[in-house]
RNA sequence: GGGCCAUUAGCUCAGCAGGUUAGAGCGCAGUCCUGAUAAGACUGAGGUCCCUGGUUCGAGUCCAGGAUGGCCCA
């Protein structure tokens, strides 16, 4: 690789008394390793100078997602630090500047649900009564309360972010910089105000957000329900159902305290109805599938006279069952999204309407819904779509309006809406207008707060019209934005966005960005304030003092009253606060200030090249950042409508079982057992490789446990094993080395480019767990073949000294130093500890023009001509006969130190014949053979084929031809099927049950006896069969090998080390073992490094010794360090 | 109720464009190997590829419906 560290000159501080390397034991010590590189880092300050040290005109824009400190974190806040931090380091290892602004996300209301918990509130007024200033005092505190924690993990599991430097939406500059927003949409009239329909809380007098409304669901509550009569204008039916007797559609409901609000009926129009003649005077109408459920009880076997599609009766109108606006209650008009009240002289309502609700099912009821535009998401949609009438006659605190006094007012006026139902459902069975009532039984919301039954309530709420840009958000999302996982921005969020509905900005809390909307106290008129300047101007002139704005928030702000620009009356600000999501959404700006500062930081980092957050995002800050973006972009005050190019969408974390982790459940994994455990490279190495980031992932300690175990242990050892021989060698490296010629060593460098190739490439698609994977792949192939293979090199000059061969030495330490300096870089965004370790202690303590860490250093670079793909191939059909070898072997029962004479390989390619010649040598030292021979394939009457139809290509030409030529193949004499593959073999086309074929449409393999042969093995690409004849030599030479096995093991039991030389006695206690063991003296000699060996049954023992038995006989073996 | 995702060995996951005998790691059992390796090799047990239909010469893979689980939203 072009930047390959190299070392020229002895360094004045050279480590270890002359050894090269810093010493490295065999396992990894995570913690002190991790310590004393962290102190590397704070020490050269690595972190900056990794920005710094690039380009500031090639910026890699991250934008951090920020936490709420007022928890600890857990796992789950680890895993997506975990990936937010390796594509930046990724980035800048690729050239780029990545500068990495932390934040923190304080406003919103779970933080003012734990300061309530925690001061005892229990609801508005009480906060109200608490004081809003302390009350939001508490939560400014509580949001920072963890913080040392936070940054304690970030640390240790190196996300590196700059949190010195990190944003506060709660802080002055931000929320002017949400202002700014405000006011730019203002002017561009895309904010509004408007009613929608939100749970409530009556006693609390507040809207619950539908985390709230979870937390309170309850199952099996009992509710009255009624089925009640709306009388039918006569004569608006269609003629056919006109009669001289009343016709009543037919309603069912859970909230009899709704019914004064009726304003409508819809039914759906595709459905059939059905008229059902209770008594001569009387006919009900309601869905025909539903007759039997809705009248069961009270009609039995209705009579029906009339059958209708619903169609047919849309536009019907009916008397509502009470006027309320006769007892004071105002009536409404929708004006779009607008409520103007109706003015009163414009002499009596219209008649309320049958209309038609796609909305309306056949599960229950009666096919027709009562309709109360100030209750109910459907109603409400349908009021304004339609122009029904909004009546509201029910106040926040649950009561039913109007004057109890009134000549005109039911009993129920003045009442909680629950002790309304039952006189209300007794009135309507006096005056014969209910049909039936039942218990029943459904789930139903609670505040989880006071347990009071919620209200589904349309209340004034301020609006973003994000539909107006609905086209811009859907196309932007598709064309500029890359999201990982792809469904997730295809399906998730791009179906979503495409049924984009306003955002309701608004929230009737406390602790938020208070929205900048002053309304006049005297006209309807209400203005955006965009800065702190011009509100304090405006104040200034209204009331001659200067407002305090050094903290903006509630309660201060709300008494800042500015001059109405129309008509010059006071006016106030609104009092609701934003949507905590708004901030998140802000945060490209307003971690600025812009644009009241830092233009040029804004313009440089928008949009981000990069985010990632988990998926319960994607409808949160994903979209927030998306929409805040294409409304400046329609107000055209930002240049994109993006607030990003490439967003990865994290799965959760679940605990082993499967189940997300929460503190509810209490089965969170606190992340510093599994940093003290196993380490954060082991942590960060199971997010990567478990499974594809979009997955949710299982999760323990065990799993952590067993990606350190798998994955960084074998690496370890790999590193640990070169710097050992290494310094015995006193090797080092030298500049610019040539490419290496012994075949391995090629070898493991083409398998290296290639990988570089691979890894880069799915870390550029941000695809982390197939890079993860790759690596993983090619460590074990590197420990397990390559090292393993080319052990005795290293070795040579502890075993052989001066008759080493230097050069094939030298060549496995360049090769090796050169494959872990480059998997050090590979890894140093994913496992940047262990990472640094490797690169320090092999390259930049020794080289002064390696980069100083490996995050200040160059991504490698791909060198094309060392990827020798045909080699390759040759090496796993090496490793393949190995494999098959050793299976034989074992099929065989005999074991690999006893040596055989031959092993022939069957293969079926000429190339992969080559190949086996060419590395006869692997093979043989592979399975201890002698000699390796390539199978020609032939039996006593030549060799045998199976022929086997190329599915691929066949399939597609022959359809229902296929079945009856697989048979006639499958049938094939011997004879027929060697000729056949002759011909195909020279290229011929041949022919069978009358169908042409290519050479290319027949699969050929050369068939073996592999399976019946105890010493034979085959898989789809080469058999292998090993020649069990034992001849002395053989038997001798089996017999020495045990004899050496035993010797390593003593000297190991003695406590050697490895380069130590021996004095060796052997004393067998048979003729038949001397001899062998004379025989093989030398080999014996070799292999245990005594450079003294005496062979003698009557020899003295020395210092240590053990007795073995070989093949029966005894054998005393002694050795002492010589 | 709607949307997205998942469902393959006891566990964690692969399985590319539909193709002939569905794989890996861990765990389990056995055998072997070992002077880098708390490692490794080989073998074995363990699978109705969630179910039901359909398309196709051929479905783990494509389509429809359903089940279970997760997430998001009503």
């Amino acid at each position: 690789m072009a930047d390959s560290p190299v070392h020229l000159d002895t360094p004045a501080d050279a480590p270890n008394d002359g050894a090269v390397f810093r010493p490295v034991g065999s396992l990894m010590p995570h913690q002190e390793l991790e310590a004393r590189v962290r102190e590397f880092w704070r020490e050269r300050d690595i972190f900056r100078r990794s920005v710094e040290e690039r380009p500031a005109d090639d910026v890699f824009s991250f934008y951090e997602g920020p936490p709420t400190a007022n928890g600890t974190p857990g796992v789950h806040h680890v895993l997506s630090r975990v990936f937010k931090d390796l594509f930046p380091r990724y980035q800048t290892m690729r050239g780029k500047r990545v500068p990495r602004k932390g934040g923190w996300d304080t406003h919103g209301l779970p933080v003012e649900i734990e300061v309530e918990k925690a001061l005892g509130l229990d609801s508005k007024p009480a906060i109200e009564q608490y004081g809003i200033a302390e009350f939001n005092r508490h939560c400014r505190e509580s949001v920072m309360q963890y913080v040392e924690q936070w940054e304690d993990m970030t640390e240790r599991v190196a996300f590196w972010i700059d949190m010195s430097d990190a944003y506060r939406t709660y802080s002055p500059e931000y929320i002017e910089s949400c202002w700014w927003i405000f006011k730019t949409l203002w002017d561009a009239n895309l904010v509004y105000e408007a009613r929608r329909t939100t749970p409530h809380c009556p006693r609390c007098e507040s809207s619950l957000s539908s985390h709230e409304l979870s937390l309170g669901m309850r199952d099996g509550v009992r509710d009255q329900a009624v089925t009640v009569r709306f009388r039918a204008h006569n004569e608006s039916l269609p003629p056919s159902l006109q009669w001289s007797g009343h016709t009543d559609f037919l309603a069912w409901t859970t909230t009899p305290w709704t019914l004064p609000a009726n304003s409508g009926l819809a039914l759906n129009a595709d459905e059939s109805y059905a008229v059902v003649q209770l008594d001569e005077a009387h006919r009900v109408i309601l869905a025909r599938q539903l007759l039997d459920a809705a009248l069961g009880g009270v009609v039995e076997s209705p009579t029906v006279v009339a059958v209708v599609d619903g169609a047919e009766l849309v536009g019907v109108s009916y008397d509502g069952l009470y006027e309320p606006d006769d007892w004071g209650v105002p009536i409404y008009e929708f004006d779009g999204a607008r409520l103007v009240e109706r003015d009163a002289d414009a002499g009596p309502p219209p008649a309320r309407r049958v209309a038609a609700g796609p909305f309306v099912e056949m599960a229950s009821g009666t096919g027709i819904v009562h309709i109360a535009p100030a209750f109910g998401e459907d109603d409400y949609q349908l009021g304004r779509e339609t122009g029904l009438l909004f009546r509201q006659p029910v106040d926040l605190g649950g009561r039913i309006v109007g004057d109890p006094a009134a000549a005109s007012a039911p009993a129920f006026v003045g009442k909680w809406v629950k002790d309304a139902d039952p006189l209300i459902i007794d009135d309507l069975d006096a005056r014969g207008m209910l049909l039936k009532r039942e218990l029943y039984e459904h789930t139903y919301p609670y505040c989880w707060r006071c347990d009071t039954p919620l209200l589904y309530y349309a209340k004034p709420s301020w609006y973003i019209a994000t539909s107006e840009a609905k086209d811009s958000l859907v196309r932007s999302n598709a064309e500029l934005m890359h999201w990982y996982p792809a469904h997730t921005g295809s399906g998730r969020y791009g179906d979503w966005l495409s049924n984009n509905v306003d955002w309701a900005v608004s929230r009737e809390r406390y602790w938020g960005t208070p929205l900048p909307f002053w309304r006049c106290s005297e006209c309807p008129d209400v203005e955006c304030i965009g800065s702190f300047e011009e509100l304090s101007q405006r104040a200034e002139a209204f009331s001659g003092s200067k407002p305090d704005l050094s903290d903006p928030h509630r309660p201060v702000v709300d008494q800042i009253e500015i001059a109405c620009s129309s008509c010059g009356g006071a006016a106030r600000r609104v009092p609701e606060v934003a949507d905590a999501w708004f901030d998140s959404g802000a945060m490209p700006y307003a971690q600025w200030h812009y644009p009241f500062e830092n233009e040029d930081r804004f313009a440089e980092r928008f949009p981000a090249d990069f985010i990632c957050e988990a998926v319960d995002q994607t409808r949160g800050w994903f979209y927030s950042l998306h929409a805040e973006a294409a409304m400046l972009h329609q107000a055209e005050a930002v240049p994109e409508p993006i607030s990003f190019r490439n967003v990865i969408s994290l799965g959760h974390i679940l605990d082993e079982a499967g189940e997300k982790m929460s503190k509810s459940k209490g089965n969170v994994v606190d992340p510093w057992s599994v940093l003290d455990a196993s380490g954060a490279d082991a942590l960060r190495w199971y997010c990567y490789v478990a499974s594809p980031a979009g997955n949710p992932r299982r999760f323990s300690l065990r799993l952590v446990a067993e990606a350190q175990r798998r994955f960084l242990h074998t690496l370890w050892n790999t590193y640990s094993f070169f710097v050992t021989y290494a310094n015995i060698d006193g090797w080092r490296p030298t500049p610019n080395p040539a490419p290496p010629t012994v075949e391995i060593d090629r070898w493991i460098l083409s398998e290296l480019h290639a990988l570089v190739e691979r890894v880069t490439t799915a870390l550029d698609a941000y695809d982390p767990t197939t890079a993860a994977r790759e690596i993983d792949q090619f460590v074990d192939s590197l420990s397990n073949w390559y090292v393993r293979r080319s052990r005795r090199r290293f070795w040579s000059s502890a075993r052989l000294g001066a008759e080493a061969d230097l050069e094939a030495k030298h060549s496995a330490y360049r090769t090796l130093y050169e494959v872990l300096t480059t998997i050090a870089r590979l890894l140093a965004p994913m496992t940047p500890y262990l990472a640094e370790d490797i690169w320090r202690n092999l390259a930049a303590e020794l080289d002064a023009d390696a980069a100083e860490s490996v995050h200040l250093a160059d991504w490698p670079t791909v060198d094309d001509s060392l990827i020798d793909p045909a080699l390759n191939d040759e090496m796993s059909l090496v490793q393949r006969v190995a494999s098959l070898g050793r299976s034989a072997r074992s099929a065989a029962g005999i074991k690999v130190r006893q040596p055989l004479a031959a092993v022939s390989v069957a293969v079926r390619s000429a190339q992969d014949a080559a190949a086996v010649e060419r590395h006869q040598a692997t093979i043989a030292e592979e399975l201890n053979v002698k000699a390796v021979s390539l199978a020609d394939g032939n039996g006593a009457d030549g060799p045998r084929y199976k022929i086997k139809p190329n599915l691929r290509t066949l399939g597609p030409r022959l359809g229902k031809q296929l079945p009856a030529l697989r048979n006639a193949i499958s049938d094939l004499s011997p004879e027929l099927a060697a000729h056949i593959a002759q011909a195909a073999e020279a290229g011929q086309s041949i022919e069978i049950e009358g169908i042409n074929l290519q050479p290319s449409d027949l699969l050929i393999e050369v068939d073996t006896d592999a399976a019946s042969d105890a010493a034979a093995a085959e898989d789809e690409r080469c058999a292998v069969r090993l020649d069990t004849q034992l001849n002395g030599d053989l038997i001798a030479e089996g017999q020495a090998r045990e004899v050496i096995s035993r010797v390593q093991r003593l000297r190991r039991d003695a406590g050697l080390d490895p380069d130590d030389r021996i004095e060796l006695r052997l004393a067998p206690r048979t003729d038949r073992l001397q001899s062998a063991l004379t025989q093989f003296e030398g080999l014996i000699a070799a292999e245990t490094l005594a450079s003294v060996i005496a062979i003698d049954g009557a020899a003295p023992v020395l210092n240590h010794s053990s007795e073995a038995e070989i093949d029966g006989a005894a054998v005393v073996l002694s050795l002492t360090r010589g």
